[in-house]
DNA sequence: CTATAATTGTTACATAGTGTAACAATAAGT
DNA sequence: ACTTATTGTTACACTATGTAACAATTATAG
């Protein structure tokens, strides 16, 4: 085993750092292929898939511990956050999943491991620009990769409900510029504009309100035209006007 | 003392069935002589002020908690309660005027009291009916009293950062029934519901506009009229449609 | 008993926002 | 030159909301 993934075991990790019975976890979005897509982690030789999360080191906020965590995965910092609910039910408590976790990475552990107590978890989402972001696995987890939200699977503990209110917050803010401005790149055009938001409400809208909506807004700019290589008239390119 | 009050003393509380490191505070609205108000408690000989919290039992879900806090200053059950933020800067180590607090309440402490901890602080706001409440305040404080929200003291720690986001969630949440339905009382005229609106927004609100507004909603029913003794035409009574 | 003042309920009109359809403009293939 | 697909624009209808006007109601003053 070479240096480098010796490392990342999780047996390494001062777990005394972190503040006790607190986590994060992230509901990392990103759009690609007309698809939105969130970030899950599978955890190695189980089977089991969770949302990225991480701890609150005992001197850090938690926007920080949050920064931490997206950075760790995506590699990105600058990401936009929104930090949504809190959630602390007794579904938490379960700590079978956890142990299978432990069993398949650790040569021993005992039940007072510090990943075997019970954690309320602050829960942000995050919007990222899909073909910036380098999926990177943590110490416990095989793979991290891009999930089309419609094909999501059972993922543990509460992370299903985590994963369906980011969603209904997400949904709520769509008329935020800010949806647009991270979840895309730098220009488009307002049919992909407009996919990126049927994507994210899960219905079709009315092309010609929705472009009128857009534009009266007044948050984008035209930048010029778009030659797709198809046969019709081609679309301008916008991009969002920075204050 | 009385047997009754020695059962108050902090010094008597076992801090030890609480999770270590999270805390519950809340913002509980109400409404009164036509000003929006708040409960807020004085700590003992001390001048210092906060919001009523709490912390969470090891078995105790968050929800749970925070109603065991609304119900412990309130005596009220079934009460409103909408969890908005959880803060965790680094302005909530201060531990100065909990050592303040404590120093006028217990014979002895030292710096591992259970409340001399960082606190991330899960926070929820309230609506209660300001004429069922019987404020009652805690072992450490001498009163829990209602505010107008026009003449907030400065609170400690980011309790006045605390109280900003609650409410700024209830203007967001003003169209909601809930802020009426759990704010008056079981009748109101159309009057009373336009005051409780503009004291929320802080603003005056157009009187056609806002009567045609609420009527089309479908959620309230007028029950008849209420004679005020005024020199005017008498309002009708109005009450929310329970489904 | 009538006039006055104050507030409430209703209606009319103007404006803004949005759903819908029609139509012109454009780009490439046939 | 004709066809097809998509985009940008405009027209019309309908709804929601801001504003003003007016009628209805209640108590008080004279």
């Amino acid at each position: 085993m070479s240096l480098k993934k010796e490392h990342l075991k999780s047996s390494n990790i001062d777990w005394n750092q972190f503040m006790p019975g607190i986590s994060i976890d992230c509901v990392i979005f990103g759009y690609h292929d007309k698809e939105l897509k969130v970030l899950v982690l599978e955890y190695k030789k189980t089977g089991l898939f969770a949302l990225p999360g991480g701890f609150i080191k005992k001197d850090e906020t938690l926007d920080d511990a949050a920064k931490r965590v997206l950075k760790e995965r995506t590699g990105l910092s600058n990401i936009y956050l929104n930090q949504f609910h809190t959630f602390g039910s007794l579904k938490r408590s379960d700590h079978t999943p956890m142990k299978t976790v432990l069993e398949n990475n650790e040569a021993s552990f005992d039940e007072t491991h510090f990943l075997l107590q019970r954690f309320i978890s602050v829960s942000y989402f995050a919007l990222v620009d899909f073909k910036k972001v380098e999926p990177v696995a943590d110490s416990l987890s095989d793979t991290c990769q891009w999930i089309d939200i419609n094909e999501l699977p059972s993922l543990i503990l509460d992370h299903n409900d985590i994963y369906q209110k980011a969603h209904d917050h997400l949904k709520k803010s769509i008329n935020s510029e800010a949806v647009g401005l991270n979840l895309l790149s730098k220009t488009f055009t307002m049919a992909e504009l407009q996919g990126l938001h049927e994507s994210i409400l899960g219905k079709e809208l009315n092309r010609t309100s929705f472009h009128r909506k857009i534009m009266l807004s007044g948050h984008l700019k035209r930048i010029g035209k778009k030659k797709t290589g198809k046969a019709h008239r081609s679309p301008y390119l916008y991009k969002f006007i920075q204050q």
